[in-house]
DNA sequence: CGTGATTTTGAGAAGTATCAAGAGGAGTGG
DNA sequence: CCACTCCTCTTGATACTTCTCAAAATCACG
């Protein structure tokens, strides 16, 4: 379901979200251009193989994208909360299947009205830039961390991650919501279900964390954590700063 | 090692590769915005935490991406041949370090002026713009692969992407000349160069490939290794097709 | 209060890493 | 041209982490 897009909207500030993307929210849309779709949990926003029609901005609730395979074998490569960019690709066609993980809602941002947009207004462009180069700075920590780390590592890693860009405000101990479930999480990390299941449980254990709810963390030992996550790692891409 | 651009020089004309970037290297720059620097194997481009002055085109040779981190743990994010881009970092420095991996060289393009010229010029723009939403497309690739693939088929895959991007031509049966050292392919593919060698090993008792060298592959069963490499994939990025 | 989905726990198997040693190649100097 | 050395690559034995398969426990919801 899709509405046009309205800059008193209360989801579309939400858009302006905390990474320096303010310019393309704040930019006025021929209503052709832009809208806002909403979705519930688990709908397809876009899918691997569609022709790439549009960019995408999170406006509320949190995206997947995710690539499965022939044979199964599925991947997570980014959660998307609000203010974030999606569908950068360069081709024809999605190379990744965007959805929806809880009920939220998305600006549609025409790709060609982008394109055309781009070339008139150096703000916007640098802003959409940021965008696609930012998705690629965050995805070289994934890798090395994908592809470089024990479980316990990528675990502490991704709670890091949730603490730092999703921590319920005002809570002590730091507390993060997981609007995904395990297996999403799994397939984030390159992990099978049963090993995230079992590095919650060792981290519960070693005093780390607690699990009020399986939906719910607190961080119990923060520097803990964090020593973990940043064993192989500094300034993680989510908290360096953008600049032009 | 730097020496101006000239537009009739055989390195400079390298860059316009096979991917569509040719606009950028066909561009006219002042000479203070784009140089070529030539580099030794192993010679540091620019180092993780540098001022993130560039932007870099692949002219000639083959380089690399690389983090090390604080434990010694290394990850290669990409290697880079000749059309290229790389150093599309958002930040005020680079996350990575760019080396040469054997003898060659790159464009040197200059980030203000870059920015300056993609505000100015559509085609510049989307050139460049292509340039960083390709580096996404491989990287969730490489992610997918490394997230979720077994030795063998990271093998296979990397052999494949080789033979489709730099096979040697005219070569009967397919051969791919190794550039980096096995240590480097295990970093790129999140395995130690034991399994490296072993999957080698494997390979050619199973009569997929032949090494004549140690540094050269002839691919003897293409169609068995594709069956490896894609067996969690279809259409590799390297070869969808860019279009804006 | 069931019923199905999600999560946790358990036992065993598989794949890759680690540690250690040996083989092969390239370059240097006699 | 050969011997020596250093470096890269290969091979071997073992250990460890994670995966796989299976079942039990918990949760969500009608």
């Amino acid at each position: 379901m899709t509405v046009a897009i309205n800059p008193s909207d209360s989801a579309f500030k939400a858009v302006c979200g905390p990474f320096g993307i303010a310019e393309v929210a704040n930019s006025r849309f021929a209503h052709s251009d832009a809208s806002v779709a909403h979705y519930a949990a688990g709908e397809e926003v876009a899918g691997e193989g569609d022709p790439a029609e549009n960019y995408f901005m999170v406006a509320k609730g949190v995206f997947r994208s995710v690539k499965v395979t022939r044979d199964g074998r599925r991947q997570i490569f980014a959660f998307y909360m609000p203010g974030d960019m999606c569908g950068l690709e360069p081709g024809p066609t999605y190379d990744l299947t965007i959805e929806a993980v809880n009920a939220g809602s998305i600006a549609v941002l025409s790709r060609t009205a982008c394109r055309t947009r781009m070339a008139r207004d150096p703000q916007f462009n640098a802003a959409v830039f940021d965008g696609a180069t930012r998705a690629l700075a965050l995805s070289i920590d994934h890798m090395t961390m994908v592809g470089r780390s024990s479980a316990e590592e990528r675990l502490a890693w991704f709670l890091k991650m949730l603490r730092d860009r999703a921590a319920i405000p005002g809570r002590e101990p730091p507390t993060v919501e997981l609007v995904m479930q395990r297996q999403d999480i799994a397939d984030y990390l390159g992990l099978t279900i049963e090993t995230v299941s079992r590095t919650f449980t060792h981290m519960k254990e070693r005093g780390f964390i607690a699990l009020p709810t399986t939906r719910r963390v607190e961080i119990l030992n923060p520097k803990a954590l964090e020593r973990l996550a940043a064993a192989d790692r500094d300034a993680p891409a989510w908290d360096r700063r953008i600049c032009a």
